[in-house]
DNA sequence: TATATTTGCATCGTGCACGATATAATCGTG
DNA sequence: CACGATTATATCGTGCACGATGCAAATATA
């Protein structure tokens, strides 16, 4: 391919991850509105909901988020009453993040999410495999990138 | 596959598009760097080097994003003298975004961009082949995402 | 055991995204 | 032609992302 069709809009790959990743988080909005969370929330949720607590540092080796943006994220969810954050006596510079009530409980209503929006993104054009194969793809491109040392998250 | 199995993060498909996608803003980062952009002001570069000269609307569309997204991004880079804006004389509510001289200039030094990416991308688990079956699955979801009512770009 | 280094978290500034809303220009319909 | 609806763009507020920086606790090392 010429240098120049490469940089037309239509031949990139990114682009198209780009947008669909904003496609799908708007996608999510209305489910996850009625649980009164963002996208990046539901995130939080769901490493909590496989652990109940963990410290803030855990949080975003598993999101690759650091904490310049955890850390504002998990206050407003204090604020809203789904998570509490202590000090851990061990090691006074941890904060242990963990569920309160509220936030476990979320976990029943969320559970249809997201089947709902596989079903979604099911067609006669894309079926499971496909979705299967293209998670393949992308899990080994987060080993690639995430790896790269211009682009570690520094945890 | 049990409710709660989907909701553990390693079953999820739309997380590894989410971490995916910004870690290849990132890895984008130093090549843009280098040209005083960011990745967004680079989509929208993409686009009028194809064309030249666009309204706000019509880039919208091309990269699915809105006004109040791209007002402002696009004023940041008349800023940077990389483009101008001026009413149509046709349809005052028009305005037409076009390139400057430095505008244009910058496709010359990205136009090894996509291939370098391009080849961090590639390994032995991943192949071209896989990628051009990854973006027909992609492509086909932005068409079912962003034909969803309620997920319409107003446009 | 002092002191240098590392680690965990937080804060700040900038730039997206995007829902809601505003405003002016244009269009459609009676 | 009037006037309500639509269209193109912009503004505002909120919530991410993330580089840079700061700080205190823990750790390593002289």
């Amino acid at each position: 391919m010429e240098k120049e069709e490469q940089l037309k809009l239509e031949n990139q790959i990114c682009f198209p991850i780009y947008s669909v990743s904003r496609l799908i988080t708007r996608a999510y909005k209305p489910y996850l509105e009625k649980l009164g969370i963002t996208y990046p929330q539901y995130l939080v949720l769901l490493v909590l909901w496989e652990e109940n607590s963990l410290s803030v540092n855990k949080i975003g080796q598993k999101l690759l988020l650091n904490t310049n943006t955890l850390s504002p994220l998990i206050k407003r969810m204090e604020k809203n009453e789904l998570l509490t954050r202590t000090r851990s006596r061990d090691d006074e510079r941890t904060v242990l993040v963990s569920l309160t009530e509220k936030g476990r409980s979320l976990q029943e209503q969320a559970s249809t999410i997201p089947q709902d929006l596989l079903n979604t993104l099911l067609n006669d054009d894309v079926e499971l495999s496909d979705v299967i194969l293209l998670k393949k793809t992308l899990d080994s491109w987060i080993q690639i990138l995430s790896k790269d040392p211009e682009n570690t998250i520094n945890n």
